[in-house]
DNA sequence: AATGAATGAGTGTTCATTCAT
DNA sequence: CATGAATGAACACTCATTCAT
């Protein structure tokens, strides 16, 4: 891994651990065993460091969407559900920033960091709305919906623990059906209108 | 209104807006149009502040729990969604201190913060948990479905305006509908072993 | 004892322990169950009132010199060393201040300050220039036996404890002893030319 | 002089002058063309500044102590007197801050300060307690000749000024010989038991 | 690439002092 | 007399960033 991959890497640990703020060039710097000064041979602005992590994050969970399966509703949501959390599994630090640190972005990269954001919803969203449309998911209103179902899954970071006592794969699974009987689409019936 | 009380509520409305340590105590006293230091014959520290807020939310969110009627599982749990996103739209700049930056405590207050949340979380469960044992809610995990629902309900604080489109009614109708499936427990059945 | 007088004691108290910069006007209050803007209904100014303290020390060294014995140079030089250690041991607050911090006082109240000192030396160098005259003392350097003598004097403040082991009249006598050997007036020899 | 130590000078030297409180950084920073922050790149704290010009003045001190001739006891206390006042001559920023600002310190390193002092002055006293023994000095009380010679010799970094008129060798010769007498040990006498 | 010294703005906090009440 | 709130300057110290080496 070449040093700005480090730096990335680093970064992304210690904005997770500590905050963005909180967090100083020295202390970055200090924990690849470097002067202050020298990251500024590999990197622009701590700001930039930040960006870049987000859009880090922002690329793996775009990669969940893009390779969601060609099946059902249900499936579809399966997938989604256990991708969004293997992603939070692997990439824990980089999750975190991206779901909290995005916002001490400053005015023009702030920007780019609510489009990524907004993006991945919208992708979400679609998968819902496929589920409802295929009379899958019965919901009230597709909206809140999304919005419930993203909200359940964007907090595991601040809990979920890879290292702690429940595999992911266990986790995972339970998280999607309770996610699907959210949705109105309990164990027993048929994906798609069968 | 008395000066500490202003100086509490700029404080939550800030922390919240850009995080605590992007807030300066000069940006605090500006907000109130005073000097930095004057803040210092009100309060004993910023740290002291972002405790205090914290405290406020905290003292918010127990007493949705200990308000709850007595009353079968789904009742009590659509008055526990209901009465918790009540707080967010009501106390969205504490809430979002109580959420978020209660970790830029350290050590000694870091503690009480810690133990603040934990308290709500285990009553929250014990809601679950009740449900679980009269065999309304049917849940795989006790634990991994109450951190389902926090999850889905924290989150909130991200997204929902209370000036926004959606009235915190229908919202939270919605929201405890969602939730109840979730746990298992949909529309029709009896709240309760019928 | 009156507002003023209680202030003044506790300031050379504090000014003393502590020194003039580590002691702050609020401290000073505090210690006098007030609150800091409460003093200045008594005081013009913090520097006023360190000039003060250094007033009241000059006046008690002055009162040992006016009130020196008409006697022969050794009684005369042993008098004014019991004399000075007593005020020392009764003053040590002030003598603390007059000794030291009298340093912090600006331009205009440090002339008056160092004026007041000078003439206590002054007045110490003609009690040694007299027994010098008379025969009695003997010194090389008369400048510079004043300054041995003060000096000898002067540090005491910094060890020398009223409530410690060795009585007042117990170290004052040796120290005199001390002193009249320095300048060559051993015990032996009469007082003066007899 | 690497920077380090050009800022202990400097720091030593505007301790002694102004004293330790009334010394802020901005005022060192500025007396070595620099601003004020830039001096954290070579030290920890205004405190370790001070510590550190305590360190080096009571070791050169010590170093009087323990460069003393095997002599008899006149001698040695004539080099120690001279050694002693050569410090102070050579060294007067130093030496006023180990006669005067370690006070400042804060615990911890308060303690190490006063341990220096203390080892200095109980090699001071041994040197008397061996005239004492060999009958070449005759005092009263041991701690109080003891105090009596540190103090008239530690007052001198309040006066003397080596750019003074009177020259070094003059004075400490001069001194010491006060000094010797103080100590019962007058011009005559052999230096031990003759 | 990396260092180490420097900068200038900014941090939380304390200060002596003022003043309406 | 005393209070409590306020000020504006100062404090020690940290920060992201620059740059000659």
């Amino acid at each position: 891994m070449d040093r700005r991959s480090q730096i990335l890497q680093m970064a992304g640990h210690l904005f997770s651990q500590r905050g963005y703020h909180a967090t100083s060039i020295r202390d970055l710097a200090q924990a690849l065993n470097l002067q202050g000064g020298s990251l500024y041979a590999h990197i622009a602005s701590k700001e930039e460091l930040l960006l870049e992590v987000v859009r880090q994050a922002a690329a793996r969970f775009q990669e969940v969407l893009e390779g969601l399966p060609e099946a059902g509703p249900k499936e579809k949501l399966v997938a989604l559900v256990k991708g969004h959390l293997r992603v939070i599994a692997e990439e824990l630090p980089r999750a975190t920033v991206f779901f909290h640190e995005w916002k001490h972005l400053s005015p023009p990269l702030l920007e780019e960091a609510k489009a990524l954001r907004r993006r991945y919803e919208e992708g979400v969203q679609r998968v819902i709305a496929e589920g409802v449309e295929k009379g899958v998911f019965q919901v009230e209103n597709l909206r809140l919906a999304t919005l419930f179902l993203l909200s359940a899954l964007n907090w595991t970071y601040q809990w979920y623990r890879p290292q702690g006592p429940m595999p992911l794969e266990e986790f995972s699974e339970a998280y999607a059906g309770m996610a699907l009987r959210a949705l109105g689409a309990g164990e027993g019936g048929e994906d798609g209108q069968a």
